[in-house]
DNA sequence: TTCCGTTCTTGTCATATGGCAACTGCCTTT
DNA sequence: AAAGGCAGTTGCCATATGACAAGAACGGAA
């Protein structure tokens, strides 16, 4: 039973008895990834993983060919791709680990028959999509009206961890401009 | 019965009988718009509206305090804050009719209610939210690998309603450009 | 250690967009 | 018709960012 860090998190992010906690997480199942190794490919369809430790990356490519980071997801956050988890699609996406990770992780089939029995979980499921879609309203409006500057730094200072261990080149095209930009945008920082 | 629009809507995108849909749509209320009237002001909790016809703009502040567009809803779509109507949290946005507005509105009590006794209501719901939630998702990934004069094609290819009935400061603002900005594109794009 | 490939930085120049102010045109009020 | 106000356009210049290429730094493989 070393499905203690899930708990965890349920425990602290909803009013789910612990009985109830118990009775989802098993569930789920243990995962371990290395370095580089991936969780999601475009094409397939996506699992859920809760991620216990390490860093993951979503990223897909633009119309040159490149790649785009998407997100960035940090221990303690919940991994997919929610078009295709909940819809049952096949992923855009690829999701990928940047460091090595571990995790619980559950179909969206057993997802959705935890959903049927326990209204709870219902309830706790639909706050994670709306609290998702707020995090991309927010980006969106970040990308409006800040400037590259003012994202490097509200990403340093909110997830430390993205900032630590990421390639610099996909944080910038996490942040929506060229490697060089961040480069310089670096620089001027660093500066004060 | 002046409902048909709705129960149109929702034969069209679910899978609920006739009988279901017409039991649902008796929950929602008629309400009518004039041109610049408010459906939800910052502060306030959203219901939400299934905008049968006419045109609706969302928008918040920036930090200069400038007005920014962050939504337009045409005819056939929902209009929600959603994490103030799925949270049931004061609205960091405000809702306004850009044109006289007809639709029928629903509270986020009387939509739960309904979520409890029809299951595939619930379904749908859920649906909802992750096609609003890719709809986030496709926005900011063209806010960073598209240039203003892509995303104001993109605007008056797929939304025309919006372009035909929409101030341009508005719409410059949606697409994250200022007002000089957008006319210089519009100028350029109609030289072809 | 040496070599090689990748990541990151930097320089130079080009381009997109912003900021501001003046001007135009349209609508409303009187 | 005149006056005022707001939306939109345009000109001028400043700034942010991109594109590309060269160099520097770092790490893994032999």
């Amino acid at each position: 039973m070393s499905k203690q860090p899930l708990i965890d998190f349920f425990q602290k992010n909803s009013d789910m008895s612990l009985q109830t906690i118990i009775n989802i997480t098993n569930h789920f199942e243990d995962r371990r990834f290395l370095k580089n190794e991936f969780l999601l490919r475009e094409g397939k369809v996506s699992d859920l993983l809760y991620l216990a430790d390490g860093l993951m990356r979503a990223y897909t490519f633009d119309l040159k060919g490149d790649e785009v980071t998407t997100n960035f997801f940090a221990k303690g956050r919940q991994v997919f791709d929610h078009a295709s988890f909940f819809l049952q699609t096949p992923s855009e996406e690829n999701i990928q680990a940047v460091t090595d990770c571990i995790g619980y992780s559950i179909t969206f089939e057993k997802m959705n028959t935890v959903f049927h029995s326990i209204p709870e979980f219902r309830e706790y499921g639909r706050r994670m999509l709306v609290k998702e879609l707020v995090s991309y309203k927010k980006r969106t409006l970040a990308m409006i009206n800040k400037t590259a500057e003012q994202r490097y730094e509200d990403l340093i200072k909110d997830d430390k961890e993205i900032f630590q261990s990421a390639q610099l080149k996909h944080i910038a095209s996490y942040l929506g401009v060229t490697n060089s930009s961040l480069s310089r945008i670096r620089r001027e920082f660093s500066r004060h």
